[in-house]
DNA sequence: GTCTATATAATGATAGAC
DNA sequence: GTCTATCATTATATAGAC
């Protein structure tokens, strides 16, 4: 399913070879004659196949949605699919599924239907495991359910997203089986004691924005009115500043 | 800065007109034509500007670096530049800082060297930040500081890199300032307390993880050998699993 | 500095032979 | 099914007038 496979149909090889240089170098750097090339064949075969370019683009998201979310090995598994599950399988071992996870990263940054469909599932599954870890007394509720799992479906897609610059930052080249492992520990240390050894910043923060909510519609905790304002003071934001 | 500049210099006008095309629809995906067109002048004058689209393209670069790093409102704000601090900035109010946010999630993104050290700077920092707070004993050592770091600084990336689809699936479209704030409690929550309510999977992962290290050099606590072998059972991954 | 006109190459797609 | 040959369009870049 991932590496060149020498035996397939001149279609597939063609379908695998557009997937493989749509994820490089994206939908529009990516060739007609470049895939042909990669494929073995002439650009007349490419077009008579599929169509048109944009068709055979649709046909390489069809097959990564396929392969995430199910009809592929759902006869082996018995499960539906997963997002989650299928990118750490992949992460697991980056070199057979290169083509694969490049491709998806793109279906998840460049914006289209399709992906847009995978993160919305993504964030539905998130926010079931969360409701059913509170439920079962595992998980902490937060004041915000909604935004917690979108957040922690976020964090989840970081290694997909950020997968060279993970390598590179450690030292490495590309995102190892051995990174990918080194991430567990230091991750689940985070979701089980967080970064602040106190709750005095979070404390602070939820005084200083109960004077001001109204910010979106959204299950909020308790505290009620206020008035739109700028809030006075951000103690801590998302972007890294915590 | 942000907004279409009516009165700016011709080649700032065309050098505009590039940040948002390729931003927008990346490199590959804009044409001089468009950029010219975008601009209101003719694609040979683009050329003459600037001698190459690439050569436009390092200009674009060079100039979110100067905007992110300093160089700019280094006069008026006294810092150094930091991108954690810009993008919060430029997501405070993402429809004036539209292209400047589209070009640098390009950049991160897409791999070239300017963004390999805008994510290397900004692990660093985060590092730094993360090694002060512990020495002042506001935040937790884990054991992996490096790793640590890495991850809390992605984490930070992620309303940059997600920017529509954190809109999207909270309802509205695109990243309301309204939202960004609605972030802030949340995050405060994980970062504060964790996700789960007790140490049991963490310690569980700890023990399974400590027969087989060896996954790649990088500071490790204190429990020592082991073969590299494929650990046993992952309890949870980075993959949004937790 | 800015344009029109053009060179030259690459693009997606078609026609038709085999 | 697969190719060669080719079309029409668009690409980046250049030349030279103003």
């Amino acid at each position: 399913m991932a590496p060149a496979p020498v035996d397939a149909s001149t279609r597939d090889r063609i379908r695998d070879a557009a997937l493989a240089l749509f994820g490089r170098h994206g939908y529009a750097g990516a060739s007609v004659r470049d895939i042909a090339v990669r494929a073995g064949v002439s650009p007349a075969l490419v077009i008579h196949h599929f169509g048109s370019k944009e068709a055979l683009r649709a046909e390489c998201d069809a097959l990564i949605v396929d392969e995430i979310m199910g009809r592929k090995e759902s006869l082996l598994d018995g499960e539906p699919g997963d997002l989650a599950a299928t990118m750490q399988r992949w992460l697991a071992d980056v070199d057979s599924h290169r083509a694969s996870l490049d491709y998806l990263t793109r279906m998840i940054t460049d914006g289209g239907a399709a992906g847009e469909r995978l993160f919305d599932d993504l964030v539905a599954r998130t926010r079931a495991m969360i409701d059913q870890g509170v439920a079962a007394g595992t998980m902490r509720a937060g004041s915000d359910p909604a935004m917690t799992a979108v957040i922690i479906a976020t964090h989840g897609l970081v290694p997909l997203l950020l997968e060279h610059h993970l390598g590179r930052a450690l030292g490495e080249q590309g995102l190892s089986p051995a990174l990918v492992r080194r991430m567990t520990l230091p991750t689940l240390e985070l979701y089980t004691h967080g970064l602040y050894s106190s709750p005095a910043i979070l404390e602070a923060a939820s005084a200083a924005l109960a004077g001001s909510p109204e910010t979106s519609r959204g299950p909020r905790s308790d505290k009620g009115a206020g008035d739109p304002n700028q809030d006075p003071d951000p103690p801590a934001a998302p972007a890294s500043d915590p």
